[in-house]
DNA sequence: GACAGATGTCCATCCTCATGG
DNA sequence: TCCATGAGGATGGACATCTGT
């Protein structure tokens, strides 16, 4: 309480911790920034001056001249650039309403509950395990080095802009960019800029971006390989969109390995990474195959969603039929019978990521690097 | 690429564009920040001159003057203050390998991956929906104010006195703090240093503070009247922590309203907010009272980890017994048979949570406020 | 070379004062 | 008198650089 009059008239600076301290304020800011040079009395007195007026360094000021922020763009990026194959529910997505004026209606009604955004492509980001993976793998990394990740959001050309605007503004030093969508016009505007920013997966252009990624193909070869262990032969796959990259390439290891041991048909549908989508996929696939003894998901929530089909159809899981799924997701755990799936590293990929971004900003001239990583079956009970 | 080289020597300033355009400085920065007395002419050349020499305000220099940094501090904090309650799990939680240095060791090994923060109490955080809705409503609401999300984690000492210094030194106007536990010592501070935060949840001990809260025992109620007019006599709770205000209140909203009907005697036991602890409560519940016929869970969570133990056993859903959750996170919808659930509007509650910091912000001297939410039934197929 | 002081720099905004219409 | 605009110094606070002992 105190210190809130303070703060509304002036905080103590550089200038006020010497004055109490009898030194310059070079010599404050000295040992502010740790420098070596400065003699251990002194570095105890300018200490006792800093606690004695509660000084602490303006970030504002010193982002002014060091032209660094300390903080780090976390993008997720939605939006095709051009009207792409996003599921039909995002046609009809409304515009936010652009507020003008930053400050609020003070006659804010007590009743009518504010905006709760409740965009579905936007809630679906959030609401999907991988985001909050992502999270937690960007922290893990960035926390440690007291660097925090500022939150955006594209999916939009305006968006995209104010992504670009606050790099250039120096609101953050990097962005780590999450592109959902192969069409996404963002690395490329990135890029262009000469912005820093790391890719988790590989843009679909070719870019000299940095970026991790996943060696999808043979994370399909372990699902196959499994199956084929356990003498499935009557096999089919539920694949995400085949305009990703992860989609095709999950899908390819999976058929490829199958057609390499001698079952060269694989039929499969094609869904959207929802629970939902894997529902709708796996009663196509019982209609077309009813025979099938082994099912490959590319994601686990559309595997959740064809456990769930399975089994109402009286189809017992594993006996019957055998479902692996990809990720190795919370969802994969908590399913019943619990999934066996391909395991996905996210929080080491985006911890990652974000080690590359740091390099990247400590030596802008280094050549740009991907960093791949290995997928890994995780046996439990459903194949 | 060719802006990446003027970049690293100067980016335009003010100065550079009221050159370009023939015009003071003082008229540029009016042009730029909107103010009503400028000529459309003017407001045009300077625009160009804008576009011309391709500039962007510099954050750092108008924060050093205005005092807003545009950015908003997101602080999800779990830790408790002395050694509480927490599950067992986090006890061994090792500290964060500090690094000193902020630039990361150039020779990192290609192959030893980062580490991946595989804390437990960490990402249980980020894992549960819960997270995803805070951010959405939190984003809904500051997105088009052009203002954005600072995330933090506060877990220890260490990590609070961060938060503390962050928005100290204005790396963010104000903090947005999701509190897990009640002895969590960060309202207190927050509201000591006298630094403008609001909170979801009312804070254990009572603080003028801004707030949104639930009203979590007419959550209880709903959930009880529900299960009454079926008919469910023999009933029983699987509760949240009872160090939570969430936890206790649900459950007496839940009692209280079966007492007044009749029903004086309610098995409950408590669980943590997981599945996991959901599929142990229920298993006890049923060698307590193995002619249930109603379960109420204090989040979705619980309620699906009842959900398998009842199928397991053989018990079917909603015929045999009945299952109400709590919250309506994505969890309800997916699981199967789909969940009733009493609907916590975590978006709406986040996004209001930003707005009453924004009307802090501005009027600072505004009396704290609390906004209430209600609760709703969501009749799905469970109970 | 170890240490510390003095001063210029980063850039947008606020201010005052003046000017022309 | 009023209004749009110009001109340019002062300001915010920390760091970089140079100098001097």
């Amino acid at each position: 309480m105190a210190i809130s009059d303070a703060q509304r008239t002036a905080l103590p600076t550089l200038e006020d911790v010497a004055r109490a301290a009898g030194v310059s304020r070079a010599t404050v800011s000295r040992v502010v920034n740790g420098a070596p040079s400065v003699s251990p009395e002194l570095q105890r007195v300018v200490q006792d001056a800093i606690a004695a007026v509660g000084y602490v360094p303006n970030r504002a000021a010193r982002q002014l001249i060091t032209r660094r922020s300390g903080v780090i763009a976390l993008v997720m990026s939605i939006a095709p650039g051009s009207a792409a194959d996003a599921s039909a529910l995002d046609a009809g997505a409304p515009d936010d309403a652009v507020l003008r004026d930053p400050a609020p209606d003070g006659a804010a009604s007590e009743d009518a509950s504010p905006d709760a955004s409740a965009d579905t492509a936007v809630d679906r980001v959030f609401a999907d395990p991988f985001f909050g993976r992502i999270v937690a793998g960007v922290l893990g990394f960035l926390r440690p080095l007291h660097l925090h990740p500022l939150l955006m959001l594209a999916e939009d050309e305006a968006s995209r802009a104010l992504v670009l605007d606050h790099l250039r503004q120096g609101a953050a030093d990097g962005a780590l960019v999450v592109s959902i969508d192969p069409a996404d016009p963002l690395p490329g505007l990135l890029v262009q800029a000469g912005l820093p920013a790391v890719f988790f997966a590989r843009p679909e252009r070719p870019l000299p971006v940095r970026y991790v990624d996943l060696a999808h193909q043979d994370g399909g070869r372990l699902a196959a390989e499994r199956l084929l262990a356990q003498g499935r032969r009557q096999v089919a796959a539920i694949a995400g969109p085949l305009s990703l990259h992860a989609g095709r390439a999950r899908l390819d290891g999976f058929c490829d390995t199958m057609a390499r041991h001698g079952v060269a048909y694989v039929p499969y549908t094609v869904g959207n990474f929802t629970q939902d989508s894997g529902e709708r996929a796996m009663r196509e696939l019982l209609e077309r195959e009813p025979e099938l003894d082994g099912v490959f998901a590319a994601n686990d929530l559309m595997a959740v969603g064809a456990l769930h089909v399975l089994r109402e159809r009286g189809r017992r899981v594993p006996q019957d039929v055998a479902v692996i799924g990809f990720d190795d997701s919370s969802a994969a755990a908590s399913a019943r019978p619990r999934l066996t799936t391909v395991r996905q590293p996210v929080e080491a990929m985006a911890a990652r990521m974000a080690q590359l971004l740091l390099e990247r900003l400590d030596e802008p001239d280094s050549p740009p690097r991907a960093v791949l990583f290995d997928t890994e079956l995780v046996v439990r009970a459903s194949g």
